[in-house]
DNA sequence: CAGTGGTCTAGACCACTGA
DNA sequence: CAGTGGTCTAGACCACTGA
């Protein structure tokens, strides 16, 4: 029931800075100071602030001690939705439509405005993501066979290709670049929408262990779709 | 020169997760049996583990044990780039180019498309932000004047609204929102570009102790900018 | 070179929860 | 109810670095 003290302390110091009562470059107290003024171990101190620290909040330099941090531009964390789990979830009916499946040879896939970085084949996917029968992205993907055999056997008639991935292969690194175009004459036939209507483009590479996994770029309807990054509603 | 024990306990555990050799389900070792392993105290282990949990990599439940976690949809980290700086970073020279002030009474700036949620006055400021004298974005903005009352005397003749935020207003927690439009009228001819050029629109509003201190709308010429977010690189 | 934070120990008690 | 992780203690030694 009681908040662990580590947690009671950091608050404390927490609300003291974001009140102003410590403002930017003032020093805090040394954890010895601070471990005598909650009357507990310097560990349980060192953890509070710690945390702090990670967070942001304040600088740790040796001898010279811990400083409130002068407000910066924190980074973000940005949610990437599984597609038919996020148009689930607003109570429609999800629906992957393949369009392409065609093998690349070894090296077709290393170089280009989509591509995964390697001279392996690759399997080249495109399909239409639909909520409720309406298209509502279009998505051309890259995977690589050296490092993704299995995706051989697999079968996309309901499931999207980036479901299937996700549940069979484990990534380590990822980038992901969010953009804006025009609709193309292709992209705009399938996604049923005039020429040059924006679209948001999330053009994503994945990674394990430095070997590239796979390509995508995903072009969604400006006025269905939205990406959300927050930052500290979570701790 | 040594790395922490706990640190490269951590990267022992988590190479034997990514190489396959510990699956999703596995159960870790105990603390104990850890401890015994590297022949250290349970805290060193503790502290190894409990980072690993922190990144997702196991779960950890009371009583039952540690688990290697089943890979998932991670989220990853959104850079929000300050303005002035990424323009400067690709040797442009920036500049901002105010449009608009004015004073909004109590209760103005609580609701609507843009909006801080607080019946509080607010200070609304538009402009446009310039690289080498070409205009690249749109940008929409009310300020808290109940929490951020020292706005009132700002000069924002060089220096745009949110780097003079970011400089004096600390904050907690932020929303971004990224999403597509097409330029309509009046952001058309200030951005010099034709209606319906598809503008890529980034909408964050930020909070300091639940407080809301400012709304800002930001549109962007798609050809000139792009958003990037990563996972993995860091660790 | 002295004071700070970083790490680590070898214990202890407890909360939680699933066998 | 027994085993696990969560927290906390009261020390210790050390690395770093700025007064």
């Amino acid at each position: 029931m009681t908040a662990p003290l580590h947690g009671r302390i950091e608050k404390d110091l927490e609300s003291r800075i974001l009140s102003g009562a410590l403002g930017p470059g003032d020093r805090l107290p040394t954890e010895l100071e601070l471990a005598a003024e909650y009357g507990c171990a310097r560990m349980t101190v060192h953890k509070a602030v710690s945390r702090l620290a990670a967070a942001g909040l304040v600088e740790r330099r040796r001898r010279a001690g811990t400083f409130v941090a002068r407000p910066r531009l924190h980074s973000m964390v940005l949610d990437i939705p599984d597609l038919p789990a996020e148009v689930a979830r607003r109570g429609q009916a999800y629906r992957w439509r393949s369009l392409e499946r065609a093998i690349l040879p070894a090296g077709a896939a290393q170089d280009g405005s989509l591509a995964i970085g390697t001279p392996a084949a690759a399997l080249r996917l495109v399909g239409v993501h639909c909520a409720d029968g309406r298209p509502i992205a279009h998505e051309e993907r890259l995977v690589s066979l050296a490092l993704v055999p299995d995706i051989g056997d697999a079968r996309f008639d309901e499931e999207p290709p980036g479901t299937w991935l996700l549940r069979h292969v484990p990534w380590t690194e990822a980038e992901t670049r969010i953009s804006v175009a025009a609709a193309g004459g292709a992209i705009a036939d399938w996604l049923a929408v005039p020429r040059h209507t924006p679209l948001l483009v999330v053009a994503r590479r994945t990674w394990r262990g430095g070997e590239g996994i796979t390509a995508v770029r995903q072009s969604f309807l400006g006025d269905t779709y939205e990406l959300v990054a927050r930052f500290g509603a979570g701790s």
